[in-house]
DNA sequence: CTTGAATGAGACTTTATAGTCTCGTTCCCT
DNA sequence: AGGGAACGAGACTATAAAGTCTCATTCAAG
C-alpha cells in the first residue's frame, strides 16, 4: 500500500532526524524498514522529504490552531490549547531544530512566519485580556513560549518527563512567568 | 601572528555555524579571511575545530560559574549571574544547537553533563532558599532555564532584542515563572 | 493462474566536502 | 639584508551521501 509506506517513511524520518539531524537517507530507510530506492519513489529528493515533513508539522499546528479558535472562549485559553497541542505532538517538531535547509523553501518559510504572526496576534489579545503582562515585548513573549515548548519536547524525548506532565508544566511556567496576575504591583517598567 | 589567526578562525566558525549548522570549512575559512589550509594548520580536523569551539564555550561557562560562586551571596544570585553571563555570551553558544557530532566527544559530553549537574545543584539550593518552587521537578526547572536562555540568544541574534534587554527579560521570566509566590521581593537587585 | 503495481536489493554515477600536499609569498625577527 | 615561520592559493585524493537505473520478487486484484 503506497499510502502506508509513505506514512511510514515520514514517521521514520521524523524519529531519525530528531535523534540525528544529519541522518542519511539510508538510515531513514532502514528505520522505516524500506528500501532506499522506495524513498525516492515517494519523494523527489531529500529536500522534498524534508519539505513534506515540515508541511506536516505546519498542518498539524494549523489544525490545533483552528480547534483552539473554535473551542476557546478567550485568547488566553486558545494560547493554552495550542501550546499543549504542540507539546503533545512534540515528536513531529523536534526535527525542525536543525532544518536549516528549509530556509530555502519559500512556502515553508512563509507558512512559518504566518504562524508566528498568528501567535503574536494571540499574545496581543491575551495582553488585552490581562493575562500577559503588557510591558513585555511581544517578540520576547513569543520567543520564550517557543523556548519553553522546545524545552518540554526535549524533556519528553529524553524521558525526563511524561507528555501530560510536560504539557502542564509548560503552561504553568508560561502562566506564572508571563501573566499580569493582578496582585503584581512591582514596578518593572524599566525594560527600555 | 598565530594566535590571532586561530582566534579569528574560532570566531568565524562560531558565527558561521550559528547561521548555518552545516557550513563547510570553506565557508568558515572565507568568513575568517583565511586560507582553507590554514584551518587545518591550526586544527587537526573539522571535529577538532568543533571540539575547540565547544571547549571554549564550556570554559566560558565555567569562568562565569566561578565568578558567580565568588560574588554571589545566595544560590539565587548565582543562578542569576550565570544565566545572564550565558545570555551575554550567547553568540558563543548558538552553534551548539546543532552540534550532534559532539556527542562522540567524551570530554565534551562529560563536561556538559557536569555543568548540567552543577546547575541542578544550584536549582536545588535555590529551592531551599525559597526562590524556586519546590514542587517543580528539578529536571524541568533546568530544562526551562535552558530553553529560555536559548530563546534569548536567538532573539538577540535575530536582532529582536538587545543583549542587556534580553538578559533582564530572561531573568524576569525565570523569576516570575519559577519562584515561589512568597519570595518575590528579593528579585529586583538591578543588573548592571 | 495471470497481470501489473509497488517494492527490495544493489550496481552505478555524481557531487560536495574533508583532508593532504606543494610551492611561492609575505612578514616578522635578528 | 637575510632567514624562517606562517600563510594563501590551489591541485589532488578519498569518502560519504545523493540521486538514477535495472531487475527480480511480492502481492493483491481480477
Amino acid at each position: 500500500m503506497a499510502l502506508a509506506t509513505r506514512e511510514r517513511i515520514l514517521e521514520a524520518a521524523g524519529a531519525t532526524l530528531s535523534r540525528n539531524p544529519n541522518a542519511s537517507l539510508d538510515q531513514i530507510a532502514v528505520e522505516a524498514r524500506v528500501g532506499r530506492a522506495t524513498v525516492f519513489r515517494h519523494f523527489e529528493s531529500r529536500a522534498g522529504l524534508l519539505k513534506a515533513l515540515a508541511s506536516r508539522a505546519i498542518d498539524e499546528t494549523d489544525r490545533a490552531t483552528r480547534l483552539a479558535a473554535a473551542d476557546a472562549r478567550t485568547a488566553t485559553d486558545a494560547l493554552r490549547l495550542i501550546t499543549q497541542a504542540v507539546v503533545g505532538a512534540g515528536e513531529s517538531f523536534r526535527f525542525l531544530d536543525s532544518a536549516a535547509e528549509l530556509y530555502d523553501e519559500p512556502e515553508i518559510v512563509e507558512a512559518y512566519q504566518r504562524q508566528m504572526s498568528e501567535l503574536a496576534d494571540l499574545v496581543g489579545a491575551a495582553k488585552r485580556e490581562g493575562f500577559i503582562r503588557p510591558d513585555l515585548p511581544t517578540a520576547w513573549v513569543v520567543a520564550s513560549i517557543d523556548g519553553l515548548i522546545w524545552a518540554a519536547c526535549r524533556a519528553v524525548g529524553d524521558g525526563e518527563l511524561g507528555v501530560v506532565q510536560a504539557q502542564d508544566l509548560v503552561w504553568e511556567t508560561i502562566a506564572s512567568g508571563l501573566s499580569a496576575e493582578g496582585a503584581r504591583e512591582d514596578r518593572h517598567a524599566d525594560q527600555a
